[in-house]
DNA sequence: GACCTTTGGTGTGGAATCGAACACTTGCTT
DNA sequence: AAGCAAGTGTTCGATTCCACACCAAAGGTC
């Protein structure tokens, strides 16, 4: 296996870190990969080890005490899971499950919460990223109160879109109808819609992005705060060049 | 004015600094009234000062760039308002204005920056706070997604509740629908439900809460997380000493 | 090729909420 | 006392989405 190095590393958030920051960081850090489906923090369970993913999609998803349940938020690997044990947290509500397979660096979220103490530019960072993260929820929150089915998965899917290679998601209506929170049924003539006016085309089991910027319009003011905000306090938030726009 | 001490402080996260990390606040802060309306920090705006709040309560509003809006969390004296300023954020994407009027202290959020960078205690105490507060806003997500109005006007009585002194909130159904992004009228409707059901009690402009237990218990698992978590990872939520119970 | 599971397409009835309108009440202002 | 604004009660058709059901198509397995 390749010597990790900040180089090769293709997390974003540690791409940020300088060189002695990163050294402190790289013996502890660990190359793990994650199918789909896998749990990587169960929610209300002692948080191990915290999430670096350097490529698919975590899923974060919260449930009631009475059984219902919501996604919150995704990280991939512009971002961190779990990085709220940076400082102290030991458990989270949610839990955080891979959506797209991928491969993430790992941590011990012990010995993050030590070098966080002594590094106050790792501390830093988390605390920057978790404050995107929190505008992520709060932006679903608003989705989630004001925009349409239509709206909430165009958002959903450039969302997934950002954290990709490619354009060609693999999800199912099922899957897609609990991240919305709604019936999968909905979700088919959601798609339809999608597809009718040329944005996406879909497959079994399978949605390529065919227009981007149209399906970016379409969402109204539902996506983008939170990708602003990371280009912002973080730095570069899609490989490609492209920044988000708002 | 009295001199401002530990023993005399009113806010409830400042009350959790051990008495050295409070003296290096100390001689920065100012008490400052704020009146019901008031903006405390705009959307989008340099943040000038960081709000600790010892009485009143401050709504967080988030405007989507096409003009909808909704509430996503409620502040009062358990934590801050514009915390995130600690780590060198400079705006935030959702405006805080007063909706109960009350008392502040006030520090410019420069200093408290870099008094962070200086005091890891206090650096961690409003990281713990922001990662409630995150939580707050990933159960309004939850519950715009899955629980009805009836339901979340409950949960929202009793955020309300948990922040003041006594049993009445002073608001009108077009503000509550403004909060909840609905109708006014459906406000109306949801205040007639739990009033038949004798869980509040409805006067014009004015709410009281009556059976605050059974308020939670219809509130299925929309109320209660940020709550236990404040309360596990900060210290006591409800100065009544009736601890929120999930 | 037959079978079976997963996924997608479609329809129906009903609940929740919207959107908009109008009347009534309360309390303040003039 | 009259007038007015703010707050509330109420109605009603339109819309979105739920809840449930059932069938069709695709793809894997034997």
């Amino acid at each position: 296996m390749l010597k990790l190095s900040l180089e090769n590393c293709r997390n974003l958030l540690i791409s940020q870190l300088k060189e002695p920051d990163f050294e402190v960081l790289r013996p502890h850090l660990e190359r793990i990969d994650r199918a789909r489906g896998d749990t990587v923090i169960s929610a209300s369970t002692h948080i191990e080890h915290v999430w670096f993913p350097e490529s698919g999609i975590c899923s974060l998803v919260l449930t009631s005490n009475d059984g219902r349940s919501a996604e919150i938020g995704i990280v991939g690997r512009e971002g961190v899971v779990g990085g709220a044990a940076a400082f102290g947290v030991d458990t989270l509500p949610h839990s955080s499950l891979m959506q797209v397979p991928g491969t993430c660096l790992t941590i011990s979220a012990e010995i993050l919460r030590d070098i966080c103490d002594r590094r106050p530019e790792v501390n830093r960072l988390i605390s920057r990223f978790q404050h995107v993260l929190a505008t992520q929820a709060i932006q679903t929150a608003l989705a989630n109160a004001n925009y349409t089915v239509e709206e909430r998965l165009a958002r959903w899917l450039l969302m997934c879109h950002d954290r990709i290679d490619g354009n060609e998601i693999e999800l199912t209506h099922d899957f897609l109808g609990t991240m919305l929170s709604v019936r999968r049924s909905t979700v088919t003539l959601a798609t339809h819609h999608l597809e009718g006016a040329g944005l996406i085309r879909a497959q079994r089991g399978r949605i390529t992005i065919v227009q981007r910027e149209k399906l970016q319009r379409l969402t109204g003011g539902a996506y983008g705060m939170p990708e602003v905000e990371y280009e912002r306090i973080i730095g570069p938030f899609r490989q490609s060049g492209q920044a988000a726009r708002c």
